[in-house]
DNA sequence: TAAAAAGTAGACCGATCGGTCAGAAAAATG
DNA sequence: CATTTTTCTGACCGATCGGTCTACTTTTTA
């Protein structure tokens, strides 16, 4: 029946991480669709054949990156602690940033590009999200939990912190001789945190675990 | 006498800002010659006949923005004031987004790509520089005027925080509908003064000004 | 003012780009 | 097994790429 579907399926997933890494090491247009093809192992025509041009490939892996994007920030209210609530999306944020550095990267190169590539649904949708946890930030703030910190330029504060870790992971790599193990991608998680709670009148909850 | 240089200079200018917006716009492999002789208002061949290949050029606007990176920072010790120094250091990288967003962007481009088209000699500079900054701020530590904060995670922090509002401006302009104004820009930096500041165990000092 | 040097620019080159197509190979179906 | 459908792929296409070359114009120099 659909075993069809099933190597198919295999297929676009395996030239959807080689298009991933190749966008994220080459950008939109250094990625030619060749090297997609030597570094998913098959010829060109049949790249063409999953994904029929480029846009749409680039597109498919945007939606994939995106699609991995929902934390558990997504549903947190006023009514919430504000330390642990703050915690853990950094911390779920910098586990991204350790795990998936080519999403990160890729996402990264389409806004400083100029987001030209995004769908206006997305765009409208992150704007919705953005909104509504201003407004969770704004009751944090009104409940007297934390300083008075602007809520857009604290998220803004931590998904630069964040995503540096992935997307400046050559820099770091060049200071320090190596990319970061997972201890020490723990130790600048709890620095991130540290300083970013401490800095909006916060304390890391004594049970916060990383 | 020299006015031919004039010209030269003149060319070379003009070329090289119309690179810089180019190659923050597409990336390299997507800033085409064609387009940035468009960009220059000048024909192809002429771009070519002041910068040789295009690796040069790409080289030469990569200079420049290097060149443009110097700051208060670096001749800072630790008998300064790190509350001073710091603020300074982070309204001076603000500053730098908001004046020069397409340096921003390019640099930012080349680090995720890899930072394969960095000189060793710039690498090895850098990685001097961070040593002596780190030393710096362990100095600040030992004498109590600071909390214990990992130097090189703490710079990466002000890295991040202020390069975002240079590099992801289209996603700030999608969520406010504008790009910050030069007022907005002066609150956001006083948003990441006070937070890492203040998530350092420092005050922003009462004579310091914007 | 004449020679030399610097700057301009169109025509052109081989290589690579994104993409098409026809037909072979493989797999599913009846 | 026959046939239909899906998957695969080399050959090929026009466009654009980075870069060269040559001839022309302008400016500088002696």
């Amino acid at each position: 029946m659909k075993s069809s579907s099933n190597i198919g399926a295999k297929r676009r997933s395996v030239i959807l991480s080689a298009a991933l890494k190749t966008f994220a090491e080459n950008g939109y247009r250094g990625a030619s669709i060749q090297k997609i093809a030597n570094k998913a192992g098959l010829p060109k025509a049949n790249i063409l054949y999953y994904f029929p041009n480029k846009k749409l490939l680039y597109s498919a892996v945007m939606q994939s990156i995106l699609s991995m994007w929902n934390s558990k920030f997504d549903n947190v209210t006023k009514e919430d602690c504000p330390a642990t609530s703050l915690a853990t999306y950094i911390a779920d944020k910098m586990e991204i940033s350790r795990l998936h550095p080519y999403s990160s990267k890729t996402f990264a190169i389409e806004i400083i590009n100029g987001a030209n590539n995004l769908d206006d649904s997305f765009k409208k949708e992150h704007i919705a999200w953005v909104e509504g946890r201003k407004n969770v930030i704004r009751g944090w703030i009104s409940d007297g939990k934390m300083d008075c910190v602007n809520p857009e330029f604290l998220l803004y504060h931590i998904w630069s912190c964040t995503q540096h870790y992935a997307d400046f992971s050559s820099q770091i790599k060049n200071l320090r001789g190596d990319y970061l193990s997972k201890d020490e991608f723990k130790e600048a998680t709890a620095t991130v945190i540290n300083i970013i709670l401490k800095g909006c009148g916060l304390k890391v909850p004594a049970d916060f675990k990383l």
